[in-house]
DNA sequence: TATTGTTATACTCTATAACTATA
DNA sequence: TATAGTTATAGAGTATAACAATA
């Protein structure tokens, strides 16, 4: 005797597969820039971002970040505030804020980057080269389609 | 002449990846039981939980969707309101509380169910079964990292 | 009119601590 | 004392709409 609702089991299942790995992940790395340099995700991103391609507006960050423009416009306050960021008015196009790491902010994130480096390192070691590759492939075929599907 | 800060870039960072995969996945999911049947994520967790094994207490649901305690105490006290489950006073030990679906609650997760497995299989099938396979192999992998690091 | 960025609002998620009732 | 579950609170994430300034 087989109960049909038994067939489906959040175990099994991708999706939450994947929410619980991001999820233990993000956490690894979170603790890395919160605890010790009080920042939050979105700062950290837009920190990333800006010690990248310097110079950026708030609308490339947007794109670059994967975060909406209001997170940006927020994390970009708090971390100008915060003396990491410098914002110039773009002469071209003076809706636009030209966003680049202060000295402080290129400090900072010098300071960072090896810490979040070697914690990546860590869990990639776990696998081989070739299923870094897979794993790589594997995740942006998926993407696609999920994108596919929110943008209906 | 290299700009050193440029060796970190957020979207070769695997943790990055992850976390835009996961928004994207989970998203796509959500919708599902969001627009039509207005549960939350934790709320669609934990009638799973119910529908795949019925009669855990509360602390076993805390194990199976890895939720904390209050998240799935919430969970609990909305789904019971809205009537899709039921609680039982566990007798051996009345801290306890039984938790199963409901008629209802049944009927509610039998609706979602299908939905949420064809929108898997939507993703699923943009990669073989060999990379299914291998997609599995790796995130366990890489989870158990994970966990070694949270749990320092 | 459309776009960039800000402000306001509300809801969900996450984490923590304090509490209750039982054991 | 320890455990299961609840309540309270606050910070962070997410989504949306309304708005100001500029194009």
């Amino acid at each position: 005797m087989t109960n049909k609702k038994s067939m489906f089991d959040l175990q099994t299942f991708m999706p939450y597969r994947v929410a619980v790995l991001e999820n233990a992940i993000s956490n690894s790395i979170a603790q890395l820039y919160t605890d010790k340099f009080k920042l939050t995700r979105s700062e950290w991103r837009v920190l990333a971002a800006l010690g990248n391609k310097p110079g950026m507006v708030g609308k490339e960050v947007v794109l670059y970040t994967t975060q909406d423009k209001v997170q940006v416009s927020r994390a970009v306050i708090r971390l100008e505030s915060k003396g990491f960021i410098v914002t110039t008015e773009d002469p071209n196009d003076r809706r636009n804020k030209n966003l680049c790491l202060s000295k402080k902010g290129e400090k900072l994130l010098a300071q960072i980057i090896p810490l979040i480096l070697e914690q990546e390192q860590f869990l990639l070691d776990s696998i081989s080269e070739e299923e870094r590759r897979q794993f790589v492939e594997i995740t942006d075929k998926i993407l696609v389609r999920a994108r596919e599907i929110i943008s209906k």
